[in-house]
RNA sequence: GCGUCGAUGGUCUAGAGGUAUGACUUGGGCCUUCCAAGCCCACUGCCCGGGUUCAAAUCCCGGUCGACGCACCA
């Protein structure tokens, strides 16, 4: 299934244009680099950023909040969240083959090699999380080794917001359901990080956590909104992998290929996120995880996954069934409250003991999760919409953005490199500017090699001023895919930029 | 982590025991009335550390980073 075309070529020119012109640097360069850090450079800091803005204008529309909370977290929370168990593998390598195992149940150190029989020795023990110390440890000040605080780099945002779900539960007025976002930064300590921002030590997640009553998770109160969606769906539910069907939502929930309309109403939300910031269609699809490749706190979870001309298929997005896990984990740990009454006590018509009963016995909710990986998403966007086209006798590189996704939307250029122009272009420029739209002035070498050059960061105009400019005070906006010309009022530049079109049928 | 291969201006590359080739890019100038035109000038480099040698970018060792395979990816 995953026999991949792959294109070496095409991949390496994504990843020197994103160096080159300013997307992405590795990071340490200077001291000589470090596997699996990135550093966003100019132009794919700005790309990130209207991801990200785009992501949270998506879930506020869905009614949640966001909220913020420490990348740094004391050992109790990961002991709670089974991350300081699940994430440490115990690894043994075999004498004679050299290939390194994690000891599970079907392995350990007094099994011989399944590759080739040998035997094996103990090979260390790893955790993903990153560790670190909170504060003085106790026993430097006296000396003496006492005590320490042991602290770990949150692998996910999750955490945070499920310690702060009482709080969150009161804030939303003790009703159900509701739910939180969080985008931030999140650290495993990857064995072999690899392929560029695929897999980072490093990296930007952004996580909804849906609350809602586990009897509820089929009553999604906005499905109605997304049940036509068509979802590429690959199941993998009872260990073997099915074949790839095409359903919409309300058929794959129906007919239990997507266990509730929660997750359904979540993966279709995911897929209408995903295309909107313009990931082609056609190379996305969901596919469900097998049971040994779950999470430790999952009971169901689909993968958004992008298919990548250079990585085959990858996953962008996690949309995992929860459970009470968290919760009733954290409950227990901390000896705290997470529990909800199935309503609200005020409405309490309850006649009976029986029926009283059940409505003070509280519950813990379940969490749907979809959960993104940005720095994925940069890839997938820069890899999709990458094109190279001849052009007369030239190659033209263009990265066809969405325009709302482009780090810069429009370039200001004089015709020529006369001080008129320039200085009626700088005024253009300057003014566009002042209206909070990201626009850049370029003047130097021809104006072809200008709008080569815009066409490869993926700005999506370029405005010139020229001769007509100074008599009528029109300009000329060229846009990128097309590589056609309208001439505009000045005046009228911002609306063109911002809406897109103007009135000559022309999709600009 | 293991194995194989690699690392030369901003990018891509030639070369090779005597401080380095070319192209593109970039900056400045001339020219230019719409898609990387032309001419002139200029900047910038042998991954890091150690060793061998009169001399190391070149050979050797170690490291770092990268590509690929195995493993890992909760």
């Amino acid at each position: 299934m995953v026999s991949a075309d792959i294109k070496e070529g095409r991949r390496d020119e994504i990843a020197e244009l994103a160096r080159r012109r300013g997307f992405l640097w590795l990071a340490f360069e200077i001291y000589g680099g470090a596997a699996g850090f990135y550093d966003y450079a100019p132009l794919g800091a700005l790309l990130k950023r209207r991801v990200e803005t785009a992501w949270r204008a998506f879930y506020t529309r869905e009614g949640f909040y966001e909220i913020e909370t420490t990348s740094v977290a004391p050992r109790d929370v990961f002991e709670a969240s089974g991350h300081l168990e699940s994430f440490t593998d115990r690894t043994v390598v075999c004498k004679h083959c050299k290939t390194f195992f994690r000891v599970d149940e079907g392995i350990d150190i007094n099994k011989s090699c399944p590759e080739c029989g040998g035997a094996l020795e103990a090979a260390g023990e790893f955790n993903l999380m990153f560790q670190t110390t909170i504060g003085v440890p106790k026993g430097e000040r006296g000396g003496k080794v006492l005590d320490k605080s042991e602290g770990y780099l949150r692998p996910e945002t999750a955490q945070g917001t499920f310690l702060n779900f009482p709080r969150l539960l009161r804030f939303n007025r003790d009703k159900l359901p509701f739910g939180v976002i969080q985008i931030g930064k999140a650290y495993r300590n990857e064995i072999s990080p690899r392929q560029s921002l695929i897999r980072l030590r490093e990296f930007t997640i952004a996580e909804a956590e849906v609350f809602v009553y586990p009897e509820e998770k089929n009553k999604h109160p906005r499905f109605e909104e997304v049940k036509e969606r068509k979802l590429r769906l690959v199941p993998g539910e009872g260990a073997q992998a099915q074949e790839e069907m095409e359903k919409t939502v309300e058929e794959a929930v129906r007919s239990g290929t997507i266990a509730n309309e929660y997750l359904g109403y979540h993966m279709a939300k995911v897929g209408e996120f995903l295309e909107g910031i313009g990931i082609p269609r056609d190379k996305l699809r969901f596919r469900q995880h097998e049971p040994e490749e779950m999470a430790h706190y999952a009971r169901d979870c689909w993968d958004a996954e992008f298919f990548s001309d250079r990585y085959a298929w990858m996953e962008l997005v996690g949309v995992a069934d929860r459970g009470d896990y968290d919760l009733s984990s954290h409950a227990s740990y901390s000896n705290t409250d997470m529990g909800v009454y199935p309503q609200p006590q005020s409405q309490v018509q309850a006649e009976g003991e029986a029926e009283k009963a059940k409505a003070k016995a509280k519950i813990i909710p379940h969490v749907i999760e979809p959960s993104y990986g940005i720095d994925r998403i940069i890839y997938a966007l820069l890899e999709s919409s990458f094109y190279e086209e001849q052009v007369g006798k030239e190659k033209r590189k263009v990265l066809r953005f969405k325009k709302e996704m482009a780090p810069i939307r429009a370039a200001v250029f004089p015709l020529l490199n006369r001080d008129e122009l320039k200085h009626k272009a700088k005024e253009v420029f300057q003014d566009l500017r002042n209206e909070a739209i990201f626009v850049e002035y370029d003047d130097s070498g021809s104006i072809g090699r200008r709008y080569r050059r815009q066409d490869e960061i993926g700005t999506p105009y370029c405005i010139t001023i020229d001769y007509d400019t100074l008599e009528d005070d029109t300009v000329t906006i060229r846009e990128r895919d097309t590589m056609e010309q309208i001439r505009v009022p000045v005046a009228e530049v911002k609306e063109v930029l911002l809406k897109g079109s103007y009135g000559t049928g022309k999709q600009l």
